[in-house]
Formats: structure tokens, C-alpha cells, sequence
DNA sequence: TAGCTCATGTAAGGAGTTACATGATTGG
DNA sequence: CCAATCATGTAACTCCTTACATGAGCTA
């Protein structure tokens, strides 16, 4: 099987991105797997997902793998938990990753754009709810971004202590920005 | 496990997209196994990636399912190839999936992205290359998309033709572009 | 006749989702 | 005391990638 990539070829890849992020979210603080699973519902959700079926693994195999450490705390009686923390190996291995070259393009993976792509018309009659419905689907989320930057970020110190992450929200809000931007002059060319 | 979904929560699932991706193709015309495979390296691959591999299995499985049937086509001496058609059934389930609602956003899974996120400081040197590389990457991929609509879509006609293949490719010229102007306000932020 | 493209498969394994399972703690 | 949350796991399954495998047709 040839492998890519000629321009505009766009590859997904299996290469395990969730250690990284697992490992940059260690780099922060020392966390438990169920902390960790807390951070993709708010944190970093916007971003990335991950449930705690797939997190407790990995933990398992990042720790065994010598890259963390964990810590066991006891809550109240006897609920142990188990807090993890990078070892230098890790560090490094989460740095190595960050220096790496990112040089390929992610595919999208965008329902609508796909049905899109088999309505054959200007006049099907499916286009206008469909561009309707993504309308609404992506000012909530132009709404949702804008509230999370208010309070992730409230105060130019809070932009100069997590930067790349104020970076990526920015990106993330012009980008949906556009896209309803565009979903808008759709809907009037199809009026 | 909670299912989702506050706003903003987004998901992949595995809803078998592929599957319609294959019957729209095939809802253009019969195609062989060998010929969706290829349309993945040029027809639609800047939206959706599939090997043949995937494609083959696949095929039996929706056949077996009713949705498509095949015919067998003698090439040369012996060579046979399988052209698969969509039936009455497999139309209709196309269509049904075309109409449903897409009310799920898609995380982007973009690896300069999620690197960024553990950038704390505007200060950090690996800033600067990391947003070069990506300004090279994504300039050239609006090149790739231009040169596409190009070819693809020379004229009127052919843009009315296949009216959703062209406004995806729009709007993917126009993610690209937006993409780059970001990428070059933060090259000259961080100058 | 050698190399490339056409053509169709299977196998092995990693990533990710959904579901199953259990128990402790805390606050009303 | 009851419900929500805290806390950690395993099992089954699908999707997807990479690699293995085979053979025919075409063109220089």
C-alpha cells in the first residue's frame, strides 16, 4: 500500500497523541486518571476527547513504560487513588514530541461537509434546512468559545500564563467564526 | 459512561461514515473496488481517507447487507474485477443518511494544535519554527485546493453539476486561507 | 521481459467507543 | 439515608492502519 501523500493527501495516523496529551496535562500538575478524565470534559475538550475506559490503560502502560510515577492517597477511610506525575523520562519524551515536525494535514471529518458532497444540486431541497441546521450547530459554538476565553482568561496574566492554550482558543473561535461566516452567505445565495 | 455532550463537547463516534461515503461514490456510477480506492487519492481525499484494505471488506459487507450488488467484468484474458452497483435499497439508505441531522460537532485532531496547548510562555523559542513549518504547510495546501477547483470545476457547467463537491471545496479553500492569514498575524506577533 | 499499474483479497494490531462492574465519599 | 460524585478498573466491539499476499495486463 503506498503510504501518502501526494500534496493535499491527508493522513490520520495511529500514533497515539493521547499519551502526549496525557503526559502535557502531568507536566502541569501531578493528577489522578480520574482528574485526568475531568480535563477532557472541560479543560481541553474542545480539543480532544477521551473517556476514562481508554485513560486508566494508558496510564497503566505510561507508568510501566517508565515514562510516570504514581502516588497513592487516601481519601477520608480508605479510598485510595492514585496520583500520577511525570518522571524526566516523560518530560522528555513530552518534549521531544512538542519539538517534533507536525507536517501533515488532518482530514476533517465533518458530517455535513460529507453529505454535502453527494448533493449533486444548487436546487436540492435538502440544501437549505441542512446549511440551516449547521447554522445553529456553530454559533452555539461560537458562543460556547467566547465564554470559555472570559473565564480561562480573563486577565492578560492568566493569556501569559497558559499562551499556546489562549493561542489555540483564539484559533478555535476565528475559525467557527468563519465557517458560520460562510454558512451565511450560503444561506442567502440559496435564499 | 456519560454519552456527551455539554456544548462544546464534541465527539467522533463510529457511525461507519465510510460505508455512505461508498455508496455515494457508487451513486455516481458502478465503480470496482480498485476504482473507489483511487477515487480516495484524488476524487474526495481532501475529505475523507480510505485504503483498500478498508474498501474491500466493506464492499462484501454492504452486498451481503443488500445495499449493493456486483458484477462480474472480464478484463483481457482472465483478469476478473467486481463492478459494484448501488440497489433500490442502498439509494434509499444513502438518502436517508443525507437527510438525517448532523448535530455533532468533530474535534480537529490537528497536531500543531494540540502541541501549542502545552506552550505556556509567548517567550518560548520553539514558537516561532513550529508556526513557520505550519504557514509552509497550509500555504501550500491552499495552492493544492486552488489547483483543484482548477481542474475540477473549469466551468459553470461542471459547477452545477456536482454543486456540493464544489461549495466543500470553497469552503475548504476558504478554512485554508483564514488558517494561513492566523498563522501569519502570529508569525509577525511573535516577529 | 521487466517494471508499473490494475485488481482483490487477508492478517495483525492499535485507537477509540460503549457497556459492564464495583466500591467509597459527601452533602442535603 | 439517598443521590450525586469521586474513583478505578475490564470487556467487547468497531474503525482504521500497516503489512502480507497473489496474480493479471500493459508498455517500453
Amino acid at each position: 500500500m503506498k503510504q501518502t501523500n501526494e500534496p493535499g493527501g491527508v493522513i490520520i495516523g495511529q500514533r497515539n497523541r493521547l499519551q502526549y496529551i496525557i503526559l502535557g496535562l502531568l507536566s502541569q500538575r501531578a493528577q489522578t486518571g480520574y482528574d485526568l478524565t475531568r480535563a477532557f470534559d472541560h479543560e481541553i475538550g474542545e480539543f480532544w476527547q477521551a473517556s476514562h475506559s481508554q485513560i486508566y490503560p494508558l496510564l497503566q502502560r505510561l507508568e510501566t513504560g517508565g515514562d510516570i510515577t504514581h502516588e497513592d492517597l487516601i481519601t477520608g477511610e480508605k479510598l485510595a487513588k492514585k496520583q500520577y506525575e511525570l518522571t524526566p523520562q516523560g518530560r522528555t519524551k513530552l518534549n521531544a514530541w512538542i519539538s517534533e515536525p507536525s507536517p501533515e494535514l488532518t482530514a476533517t471529518k465533518d458530517d455535513f461537509i460529507l453529505k454535502l458532497y453527494f448533493i449533486k444540486s444548487a436546487d436540492d431541497p435538502r440544501l437549505a434546512p441542512m446549511i440551516a441546521e449547521q447554522l445553529q450547530l456553530h454559533r452555539d459554538q461560537v458562543e460556547h468559545l467566547q465564554a470559555r476565553r472570559q473565564t480561562v482568561f480573563p486577565t492578560d496574566d492568566a493569556i501569559q500564563a497558559a499562551y499556546g492554550h489562549y493561542l489555540i482558543l483564539e484559533h478555535a473561535i476565528e475559525r467557527e467564526t468563519h465557517y458560520v461566516a460562510w454558512l451565511e452567505r450560503q444561506a442567502a445565495t440559496n435564499h
